[in-house]
DNA sequence: CGAAAATTTGACATGACTCAACTGGAGTGG
DNA sequence: CCACTCCAGTTGAGTCATGTCAAATTTTCG
């Protein structure tokens, strides 16, 4: 039971306080499960069966270039929704992997399910609405990034952003989230370091 | 009654059939608009108060930065909604312009109104959703085509996705879509004229 | 038709990338 | 628990994609 306290607050956080029935409803169709260190929970060519809460732990969402170069398009840690989205709302092949940077707790639900919870419980679905809206605002606002400023200024930001990331994700992971190489990262920290200085 | 063709079809391809009482409630909260060419809808500073469903024209959602460049964040038309969803969705002081790049005709509703809406008819609240998750999965798309493409081959896959954009904006605007220069896109459509012939 | 805006072109500058070599630390197996 | 590997991170040198600035040309639209 305990386990499921973040993602129920997660709920109310977003203005849906669920009902004793509900919770029920939620115990039914979420299946918990522990996920290990550089273990993938989403491959490409494979439909992204699940959405997946993070109650603990770390993951990364990547794509791999025709030229083997690989670009971070998500980190997600706890209390955060992870998937390949076209994947798995479209329920087409993926064209992500998703891995754990670190020994995780997570709840997953099917699109099958979640889509009769949506049909049975307005609560559910009022959720995932407001869910995918939060995510739209995320999204926009990251568009908005990449477009408008420096590597160096989006680096700035992502550290002022996610201080919490620093220290769980690797350098070359982060580079790639910001759209540089790691070599690019490494020089920006060390710019930074010796004008402090 | 005939403008309102185009919207209830977008329901319905979403897999939301409304009834006669809904498509009531509809008329009562949607309010349609005429919006003339360079006219603005949304404007820095301001909350972006209503959602806008076009049924006939053409949009573009712009950030001006410090430096006084414009970047291009959204293209809209001819059955796309169109918002600075950060400000809509989170009711807070827009950073996006959105203007008309020609005379267009629309339909509206306030959040507040939406909101209700949601609340009371749950085949609304399932197209909002199904709306919000299809935007993800498309603004997922764009940032990895922007994280793993080079400004010419972001081009060529504009081209082909959406030619039906290419004689409604200016082409300014889409160089800032695809984060690059006027000046450079320039160079690549020049490029291709050359080495076509 | 004329002014203003959009697009093109040229010359030059630079942010960011590539490639290759080096360093250091974490993980692994004997 | 040491030795070895391997991978992440750093550094240097050279290059390239894309940006800047300014001027010329074309298009748009009052």
């Amino acid at each position: 039971m305990t386990d499921l306290e973040p993602i129920l607050s997660n709920f109310q956080r977003k203005g849906v306080a669920l009902s004793e029935s509900e919770v029920q409803e939620f115990y039914k169709l979420f299946k918990k499960s522990y996920i290990k260190k550089r273990q993938f929970i989403v491959q490409p060519g494979f439909v992204n069966k699940s959405r997946t809460y993070i109650v603990k732990g770390t993951f990364r969402g990547y794509v791999v270039n025709n030229e083997g170069q690989e670009h971070t398009i998500s980190f997600a840690m706890d209390d955060w929704w992870v998937s390949d989205f076209e994947s798995y709302i479209n329920q087409i092949p993926a064209t992500m992997f998703v891995v754990a940077l670190e020994d995780s707790l997570v709840y997953q639900i099917d699109r099958a399910d979640e889509e009769k919870l949506n049909a049975s419980h307005h609560k559910f679905e009022t959720y995932f609405r407001i869910n995918a809206e939060k995510g739209i605002a995320f999204l926009q606002k990251r568009i908005i990034s990449n477009l408008t400023q420096t590597a160096e200024q989006r680096y700035e930001d992502f550290l002022n952003t996610y201080p919490q990331f620093m220290n769980r994700v690797p350098q070359y992971a982060l580079a790639s989230f910001l759209g540089m190489t790691t070599e690019y990262l490494s020089r920006i920290r060390n710019r930074k370091v010796r004008t402090k200085s």
